[in-house]
DNA sequence: AAAAAATAGCCA
DNA sequence: GGCTATTTTTTC
């Protein structure tokens, strides 16, 4: 008889919206190869799903279980830290530590799964009895008599139905397969074509070389040319020819990077200088400090972060570094490919599946010690992180706005400092908080208070737009002093940026009879006219639907096309400036996957010489020939039903400022707007950013938002009014009493009171003490879970950027 | 979240 | 009664 082994269960976080994990026994033939930090395909329901291994124990459960199916991983996908980092996020943002794990692995390219039907027993006898199949069901048994095993459903017309009958009548079985895709990923070796400048070259490229740019800008960093060559015929003579353009590096790989003393390094700045040392320092005694590099637009962040990133490097210590988006930040991205070659991996959301899962497996085995990615990217396998940098730390993209509603840029500190690691936070524009945390003495402050090369920050003038309509008896959309600015600009041949934060034509259609606006039938918004789409369209769900002639209500025919957005600021332009060539930035000209970059590129080159756009256009590039940034409408997000309203038109008019000259010509800024006096635009215009936080933090403490409290939104959802109506008021019911010291406001209609079809309440919660705070999450969901709610009814958010 | 099970609605 | 269309329940 065999010696008796015991039997050995794991605990397995599966990838559904349920807050807990899901015991499985390990196979005979698994026990000792499960471990923690495995991935696991296990039966869920009639699903098979892939789920990470918690940890594994010999404490029989008192339901049954059933056996993991298959081991994915030898060596765990996630290590011990990573676990925990995760079990952080989901514990801290109230997500499913399923979910949450599920978003730190990026492997879905590796394997494909698949629905295999099969005979059963029954079905068998059945199919080898009946001689001539009659209907479609009798042909699905037929074909799987004849290729017994496999079949796919999609071969025959209407099958899919018939399998289900099938199925329910036993006569067949359905399975999901997950199978391993391509076991020679982890390739990574004699990777011999590099991206050199990031630039484009000027004239002629071929469509080979067009390709293959474009192939290196998606997934940069270094590619084997022969395996290219497989993809793509004459890629080698495409690169050779783009090589003598400057426009990539060929070279034979060597199993080291070259040292990176070859590039050219600018002499430091002072304040870049005492920056770097501190930094440094923190990094050499190998323990934690988050840093806040708050420096002007234009002072050189860039170049504090790769010269800490080399000394990281020379250390022996991974980097992370994470930018808003890499699309919007390919000169970045650009330098550190020059700078580390082959050490960098990136991981971003232009990668397909194949390449993200090649960059994390390069990260995972150490092959890449530099990690440069968006918000996903925190989560990266390193080993021995030794420094993390957030790049434009106040950017909301860094928030995801699904679950697992985490925002990167807290998440980063929290794993930089559990693993001892230096953390640089740098913005010109830091969070509120994140300055705060700095006042505090929470993180140790790095001020670059000049430009580099001594160049002087823009001149910014604010315009009143009410005095213009006082002297002018009308509201243009340019004032006279824009159209004499861009008139100058464009004479001295230089080049002008045209903010307008709002996308669309014009922003609402109304009835000049009954007053009337055209609405969005699935949310409480207007739709916005696209003249390009000559649609009107919902920016918040995908409806769509014809430009009306005639009111739907009164069938009046004089319809009002009010509000302007950036097309319709495109198309004034071209009005007053004939001469002028003009491109447009947001969100309908960059849908192509590289049009972006495109059109950055053809402006920066000259090609045209007006760029008009939405808060796109102020993200950190820099074209040295842009003199003039104007911004039609300084008042946009005033208006926001958002704490942080005012900070954010303080950050996205500096910013946009900070790209007005950033070459050797001094740049001039026009911001128009019908609220001068507001703090936000007032002190945006003087670029005084400590007067702004001063003034900001008295009103953050006095209404008790944060730093000076931590806050959570909750949102009861449900497409029936009545219903979302009565959970609000159970749910408000559960949790008050609240203690003292915690401000439960709410239920009130959100915002966007009704959201894909869906009406909406909202609660927000606030309080000093964040575990109060938590603790009155923990009940709401405790309540849900009680009263059987669906997993979207309750939506929690912890921190929240977005208040729609 | 997704799928199965249970229940409610519709017609000959 | 035999069919679909919703809703409720379950998932180791």
């Amino acid at each position: 008889m065999e010696p008796h082994s015991p039997e050995e269960y794991c605990e397995a976080a599966l990838p559904v919206p349920l807050a807990k994990t899901f015991t499985y026994a390990v196979p005979r033939g698994l026990r000792g190869s499960v471990q923690a930090g495995c991935r696991v395909q296990a039966e869920f329901g009639n699903r098979s799903l892939t789920g990470v291994v918690l940890s594994v124990h010999r404490h029989k459960p008192r339901f049954s279980v059933r056996p993991v199916k298959k081991l994915l991983d030898d060596t765990p996908a996630l290590t011990a830290e990573l676990i925990e980092l995760g079990s952080w996020v989901a514990d801290y943002y109230c997500a499913p530590i399923g979910e949450v794990l599920r978003s730190m692995l990026p492997l879905r390219g590796e394997t494909r799964s698949k629905r295999v039907v099969t005979l059963t027993p029954a079905g068998l006898r059945i199919a080898e009895a009946s001689l001539v199949p009659v209907d479609v069901e009798g042909q699905v048994l037929e074909s799987l008599r004849r290729k017994p095993l496999t079949y796919l459903v999609r071969k025959h017309r209407g099958a899919a139905k018939a399998v289900d009958r099938l199925r329910e009548r036993a006569l067949i079985r359905v399975e999901n397969v997950i199978e391993a895709r391509d076991p020679t990923l982890a390739r990574g070796a004699a990777l011999t074509v590099q991206i050199a400048s990031g630039r484009v070259p000027a004239g002629r490229v071929s469509a080979t070389e067009q390709w293959l740019l474009e192939y290196l800008r998606r997934d940069p960093g270094s590619h084997d040319l022969r395996a290219l060559a497989v993809r793509r015929g004459d890629v080698v003579r495409a690169a050779r020819s783009l090589a003598r353009l400057g426009a990539l590096r060929i070279e034979v790989k060597r199993a080291e990077r070259e040292a990176a003393e070859t590039v050219d390094r600018p002499e430091l700045s002072p304040s870049q200088r005492r920056a770097l040392d501190a930094i440094v320092s923190v990094l050499r005694q190998a323990r934690y400090q988050t840093f806040l590099l708050h420096g002007v637009t234009g002072s050189g962040k860039t170049e504090v972060y790769l010269r800490a990133t080399d000394e990281a490097l020379v250390l022996g210590r991974s980097t992370l570094l994470l930018v808003p988006e890499i699309a919007l930040t390919p000169a970045l991205a650009a330098q550190f490919f020059e700078r580390f070659g082959d050490a960098v991996a990136v991981l971003h959301s232009a990668l397909n599946d194949t390449q993200r899962s090649e960059q994390w497996r390069r990260i995972r085995l150490g092959r890449a010690r530099v990690v440069l990615g968006t918000r996903s990217a925190v989560f990266a396998p390193v080993e021995d992180l030794g420094l993390v940098i957030v790049d434009e730390e106040h950017d909301a993209s860094y928030k995801q706005a699904e679950a697992p509603r985490y925002n990167a840029r807290d998440v980063a500190i929290v794993r930089g400092r559990s693993a001892h690691a230096a953390v640089v936070v740098g913005s010109a524009t830091p969070g509120l908080e994140t300055r705060f945390n700095a006042e505090a003495g929470k993180y140790a402050l790095l001020e670059m208070r000049t430009r580099v090369m001594e160049r002087p920050l823009p001149a910014v003038r604010t315009i009143d737009m009410r005095r213009e309509f006082a002297e002018t008896g009308n509201t243009p959309l340019f004032s006279r002093e824009l159209v004499t600015s861009v008139t100058n600009c464009l004479s001295r041949g230089e080049q002008g940026m045209i903010l307008l934060n709002r996308r669309g034509y014009s922003t609402h259609v109304l009835c000049r009879s009954c007053g009337e606006r055209v609405e969005c039938p699935n949310c409480s918004v207007t739709l916005t006219y696209h003249r390009g789409d000559k649609r009107l369209l919902c920016h918040y769900c995908d409806h769509a639907q014809p430009v009306p002639t005639r009111c739907s209500g009164c069938s009046g025919d004089y319809l009002h096309f009010h509000g302007s957005g950036s097309e319709k600021v495109e198309e004034e332009l071209a009005r007053h400036f004939p001469e002028s060539t003009i491109a447009r930035l947001d969100r309908d000209t960059v849908r192509a996957p590289d049009s972006y970059e495109t059109i950055l590129n053809s402006f920066r080159q000259g090609e045209c010489n007006l760029l008009v756009g939405t808060q796109m256009i102020a993200k950190g590039h820099d074209i040295p020939n842009v003199t003039l940034v104007c911004v039609v409408d300084a008042d946009i997000g005033l208006g926001r039903p958002d704490f942080r309203a005012a900070e954010r038109t303080f950050q996205l008019l500096t910013q946009v400022a900070g790209r007005a000259g950033r070459g050797e010509k001094p740049g001039e800024v026009l911001v128009q707007t019908m609220n001068p006096e507001h703090y936000a635009i007032a002190l945006a215009g003087s670029q005084d950013y400590q007067a702004f936080y001063i003034h900001e933090t008295k009103f953050r403490k006095a209404f008790w938002y944060p730093p000076f409290t931590a806050m959570a939104s909750m949102l009861v959802r449900s497409r029936n009014l009545s219903e979302a109506v009565s959970m609000g008021a159970s749910l408000d019911k559960c949790l008050r009493p609240v203690p003292g010291h915690v401000r439960l406001m709410g239920p009130a209609s959100a915002p966007m009171a009704k959201l894909r079809a869906e009406h909406r309440f909202q609660f927000l919660i606030k309080s000093p003490n964040r575990r109060a705070v938590a603790e009155v999450l923990g009940r709401a969901r405790h309540h849900a879970a009680e009263q059987k709610w669906p997993a979207t009814a309750l939506t929690i958010d912890v921190d929240p950027v977005d208040f729609l």
